[in-house]
RNA sequence: GGGCGAUUAGCUCAGCUGGUCAGAGCGCCACGUUUACACCGUGGAAGUCAGAGGUUCGAACCCUCUAUCGCCCACCA
């Protein structure tokens, strides 16, 4: 490793594909991924989502690598013992899917193959894909403990599954009915409320006439925007109050084609204002329906198929799907005579999540948990705060979904999943319910048995991922030591479906919240702000940008795009820009190293020694070191990995490499003891700025922490820094030199002296403080191309003669004699144009400080401010105008 | 029908509990090779902080309303 690496040898210029290459493998066979195994040390844990293993890795998940990644090499270098546990989805519907498409090419069901072999095939498929997610985390630098990869299916949380089916049952939680559910015609199978999406789309509303029994002049009217079902109608209900149908409650209406005589029933869930008052009533195929039918009794006839078509209950319409039937009924309605009107309406129309097909609400007999019991504690949790979210709004949409829960419909009619562990009797008819893989006898009578076709809601073993990834129901170590685990990383859009579930799981099975915190990313969108989708073929693909620009760059680009919980729109430019940064940082790496070599550097156990420089730059820097490392670990702390990013950046680029190494460069020309303490004093910033970017840009950083002088053997597994005190006086004196050399290099930009030329300047600051000057003094001269002979630092009053330029920065005034440089009349305007500021500022302040409840309310800090401000305007004002007198303005 | 988010420089976004003249990156303009870096340096231009009211000594930030875009939830047939 460290041959790779040597000091001399890096690169001119930072490429990703070499740094990258082996330092994965290196970091995992020197077993740093692992959780450090000392009993002392604190937990940090974090159970990965687990990828489907349906696909390859898309941004998405590079992004939540970024994030976690961040979070647990961060914690490592803590000092935490930090597990992340890495896992794969098998993936229930989608997974299926997946397999079908694939078989559908040669021509194939699942039916043709069988139940077994179909699952023979989809193993087949999938477990290679475990090992393509694997590898493409491993080039993210994804350091998660492998040894512990997890898939859903396989024996452990198999298990898990059968135990927690089998709680629940026992305790009442889980049932089997006929309900209402949501059925997806294609899939062929029953979805959760969340599988099923709600779109508008536009329709009709249809006005049907019912004749009434017995009453040949009256007819009820109804309104529809499905007139197919009524071919399953057992009723029209009106409203308890409305006038207009009270006479005709208890009587019947013949119903059109079938000719099936139906009630008319009272109930309130009917809007008199919608439609004409009188709703059809379809219970086997609409949800309200489904409860008036429940409330008065009423039978309910299906009409479908499970493939969606119509059944022999809807006599000539048999065999067709729902809109042709629809078609069809309505012009038999037509012919009839039946109908009374049309109206366009746009309404919502569920489709299954993973397909689109339009679903079906139809009565089935499934696999429900029973919600109520399990939301309360978990709405709790929430409300008390044991349970955080980042950002918190999200507390709330979590809370609205929890306190309105509906039972869950958990069986699936699919082949690749949980078989649902329930073993019917042939001979007693009771249901054994059991934690065991196969079961040959009933429990009861020791009759033969049979299993339950269906399989578990791919969430169902989902939402048990906290615990079952650590060998529970066993009561493993590793469940004793990480459980529960400390933040959940997720996108929002899987709040419900995954979250949510694992916190009443948890709650329910471990008595325990599964972790403290949910930290929810946005959704990474294309440059123009869509959805990425295959379809769309606007995915960017991880790999070629990893490729290209590093997953560093990739990593650092997606970490400081958005905050927690905000969509953000990913360019190419930003991968370019973090890689850019990436590589400023490299040669900023180069340059000390070279430093390095010529100049040792004492090391302690903790890496270069901290530096106790005298010089004014050494420090500032210093001090602004430790400034930001407290600063980038208050911002970890909050979860604000933007700012964290983005300040690192701007502390390395700005402060490190444009002032720090440029003022350096003049005392690596001086003495051997100015050399030793520039070199001491980079090392030690540079080095503790690598381990800070650590958690960010884990390759990159490892290569230039390699190449300059460390202890120990990764940055990896280096302490995180910790504060010190901070100088601040030393960061105002050279702040004031920064200044004052900005403010030179703008006149000589602006008067268009020649960037190469070395000038004259007579710097004057406040009596005392211009050994604070003087301490910086060639830096000032270099850094502003001051011939260092030709600069004088005094005390007192400016003096300059007509042709020289004044410039002032804060409390120091820079007197250039530029004459014959700068033409008189640019001169003059400049000037004014500073004085028109600087009269503006003493407006600002006199105004402020004229406002007697301003002096009043405003805390002194603030009221101080402001008169520091006028103090400034008022002598910059004195300057100005003494000089534009002087340059005869 | 409810709820949430976004709206700040040409583009992508910061701006923490209200307190100097609003920040960064990219892009743009001018100049530039000096012990690392042109994937760079130096200097610069560029914003009615969506709009309208209000609270406050003081608002990009708090309150109310409006507009545009987006998302989530929802059984009005």
């Amino acid at each position: 490793m460290t041959d790779l690496l040597k000091a001399t040898e890096l690169p001119p210029a930072f490429d990703p594909a070499s740094v990258e290459a082996g330092l994965y493998n290196w970091w995992d066979s020197q077993g740093y991924f692992a959780p450090i195994d000392d009993p002392e040390a604190e937990p940090f844990v974090i159970i990965m989502p687990p990828p489907n293993v349906t696909g390859e890795l898309h941004v998405g998940h590079a992004l939540f690598v970024a994030l976690q990644d961040l979070m647990i090499r961060w914690r490592r270098m803590q000092g935490y013992s930090a597990l992340w546990l890495p896992g794969a989805d098998h993936a229930g519907i989608a997974g299926q899917w997946v397999v079908e498409k694939i078989l559908a090419t040669e021509g194939l069901t699942r039916h043709d193959l069988g139940r077994e072999r179909f699952a023979q095939r989809v193993w087949e498929y999938m477990d290679p894909m475990r090992w393509r997610i694997r590898e493409q985390m491993m080039i993210l630098g994804a350091s998660c403990d492998w040894s512990r990869l997890a898939f859903t299916m396989d024996p452990q949380p198999s298990r898990a599954v059968r135990k927690v089916f089998k709680h629940l049952y026992d305790k009442g939680l889980i049932y089997r009915g006929s309900r209402l559910i949501s059925w997806c015609p294609r899939c062929m199978t029953a979805l959760s409320d969340l599988e099923v999406v709600h779109k508008d789309v536009p329709g009709h509303l249809w006005q049907l006439a019912y004749p009434v029994a017995g009453d040949p002049d009256r007819e009820i009217i109804v309104a529809t925007t499905r007139p197919e079902t009524m071919l399953g109608d057992t009723a029209v209900a009106v409203h308890p109050g409305d006038a207009r149908y009270s006479d005709l409650i208890g009587k019947q209406v013949r119903l059109p084609i079938t000719n099936r005589l139906i009630p008319i029933v009272a109930d309130d869930a009917v809007d008199m204002a919608f439609g004409t008052g009188a709703v059809k009533v379809t219970p086997a195929h609409d949800p309200n329906d489904f409860e008036i039918g429940r409330r008065n009794n009423l039978p309910a006839i299906n009409i479908m198929n499970p493939n969606g078509t119509i059944n022999a209950e809807g006599g000539p319409f048999e065999g067709m799907t729902v809109p042709a039937a629809r078609d069809a009924v309505v012009n038999r309605l037509q012919q009839d005579g039946f109908i009374r009107g049309i109206t366009e309406h746009s309404h919502p129309v569920g489709h299954c999540d993973r397909c689109g097909t339009v679903v079906e609400p139809l009565i089935s007999e499934q696999w429900f948990v029973k919600m109520d019991d399990l939301a309360a504690p978990a709405i709790a949790a929430a409300k008390d705060g044991s349970l955080t979210f980042v950002p918190d709004r999200f507390k709330g949409v979590y809370l609205n979904w929890m306190e309105n829960i509906h039972d869950w419909c958990i069986s699936r009619q699919l082949w690749w999943g949980h078989r649902i562990p329930v073993w019917y009797c042939q001979d007693c008819g009771k249901l054994t319910v059991s934690e065991e893989e196969t079961v040959d006898a009933c429990s009861y009578c020791g009759g033969p048995v049979i299993q339950d076709e269906d399989v578990l809601d791919t969430w169902f073993s989902s939402g048990l991922w906290p615990f079952s990834t650590l060998g529970w129901p066993d009561q493993t170590e590793d469940l004793e030591r990480y459980y529960p685990s400390d933040v959940m990383e997720t996108g929002y859009e899987i709040l419900f479906f995954w979250v949510a579930r694992m916190v009443f799981f948890g709650l329910e099975m471990m008595g325990e919240l599964p972790f403290h915190t949910v930290y929810l990313h946005g959704t990474v969108r294309d440059a123009v702000g869509a959805k990425m989708s295959k379809t769309k073929g606007n995915v960017l693909d991880p790999t070629e940008l990893t490729a290209t620009y590093g997953a560093d760059a990739l990593r650092y680009a997606l970490l400081t795009q958005s905050g927690p919980g905000q969509d953000s729109k990913l360019h190419v430019g930003q991968i370019e820009a973090a890689r850019n940064f990436i590589n400023k940082v490299w040669n900023a790496t180069r340059f000390a190293t070279r430093i390095f070599d010529e100049t040792p550097v004492e090391l302690d156990a903790d890496g270069p020694i901290s530096p106790d420089s005298d010089a004014l730059v050494d420090r500032w820097i210093v001090s602004r070191t430790n400034a930001v490392i407290a600063e980038t670990n208050d911002l970890l702390e909050k979860f604000a990995f933007l700012e964290a990013g983005r300040g690192l950046r701007d502390f390395i680029w700005s402060e490190l490499c444009d002032w720090y190494i440029e003022a350096a460069k003049v005392r690596l020309r001086g003495t051997e003891v100015e050399r030793r303490q520039v070199a001491q004093t980079l090392a030690w910033v540079l080095e503790r700025s690598l381990r800070l970017l650590h958690p960010m840009m884990p390759f990159a950083s490892e290569a230039m922490w390699q190449a300059i002088p460390h202890s120990g053997e990764s940055v990896m597994v280096a302490r995180w820094p910790r504060p010190a005190e901070r100088d601040l006086e030393a960061e105002r004196d050279w702040d004031r030199i920064m200044e004052l050399v900005t403010r030179v290099r703008n006149i000589r930009s602006e008067s268009n002296v020649e960037p190469g030329r070395w000038i004259t300047a007579a710097v004057y600051a406040p009596d005392g403080r211009t050994a604070s000057v003087e301490a910086a003094r060639r830096e000032l001269a270099s850094l502003a191309r001051i011939a260092d002979d030709q600069l004088t630092i005094s005390g007192g009053d400016p003096v300059a003669e007509q042709g020289d330029v004044v410039v002032a920065a804060g409390d120091l005034v820079a007197v250039l004699p530029l004459s014959g440089l700068v033409d008189l009349a640019a001169e003059r305007e400049r000037l004014s144009k500073e004085l028109e500021e600087a009269v503006a500022e003493r407006g600002r302040a006199e105004a402020q400080l004229g406002n007697e409840s301003f002096i009043a309310r405003a805390p002194d800090k603030v009221v101080q401010v402001q008169r520091d401000r006028l103090a400034g305007a008022l002598e910059r004002i004195a300057l100005l105008e003494r000089r534009l007198t002087e340059v005869g303005g």
